[in-house]
DNA sequence: TACCACTACATTGTAACACGTAGTAGTGTA
DNA sequence: TACACTACTACGTGTTACAATGTAGTGGTA
């Protein structure tokens, strides 16, 4: 029915990768089924590893490798500073534009 | 503040002038205008432009030229039902996306 | 006349992004 | 042995917003 949500997902998803990991250390294909869960049934674990890439060259992640009992080990990401204040901006630049957007919705001029 | 906005209007902005169109029969000057007077400052013409031929090129609206006493000829935009469709989908899609976005968001587990 | 601002449209190239696809590898189970 | 699930990596592609630039019509002004 939604067909398809990628170009709308374009500049929301790492946000929300951002915020999955602030809430506690995890890994990648932790985050992929998160982000399922929540509903963006159709991202695929290479959309993340990417996203995951892309947060670690720009230094707004900690990473560390882990044993796992469930296959092969895990890389964690953490946010550091850098990254808390990319995740502050991030929402800020959210509650801008989807104010905006309902703002045009609603708006019957 | 909200320094680039770019990103997050991918999939977004093309929505927005649909639903500027369905509005009423307008240009791409005019448009862009608009955009900037909601808020997306710095939306700029050619950006508007590519939409508006991308829109044309998918049959999503209707054009027609008239002159102006302001300057150069215009060439207006009309949604066509396709484009009236479209727009529907859109904002379902908008619906879905930042109610997600705000159950993650407001979401302290 | 010459110049400029504003209106109005079009085109080309670029960077960023999500995603498809494919491959590698560890663990558990039937 | 085969398969399912877990877990990560790499490469290529299509879409998009945008920067930059150019063309052109109108009106004002010095």
């Amino acid at each position: 029915m939604l067909d398809n949500l990628t170009e709308m997902l374009k500049g929301v998803l790492e946000g929300c990768v951002l915020e999955i990991i602030s809430r506690r250390e995890t890994y990648g294909y932790e985050i992929t089924r998160q982000l399922n869960a929540l509903g963006f049934s159709d991202v695929v674990e290479g959309t993340v590893y990417t996203i995951l890439i892309r947060l670690e060259k720009s230094k707004l992640v900690d990473t560390s490798k882990k044993p796992s009992d469930m296959g092969p080990p895990r890389k964690f990401f953490a946010l550091n500073d850098a990254g808390r204040e990319e995740l502050q901006k991030f929402w800020g630049k959210w509650e801008f534009v989807s104010s905006k957007m309902n703002e045009l919705k609603e708006r019957k001029q």
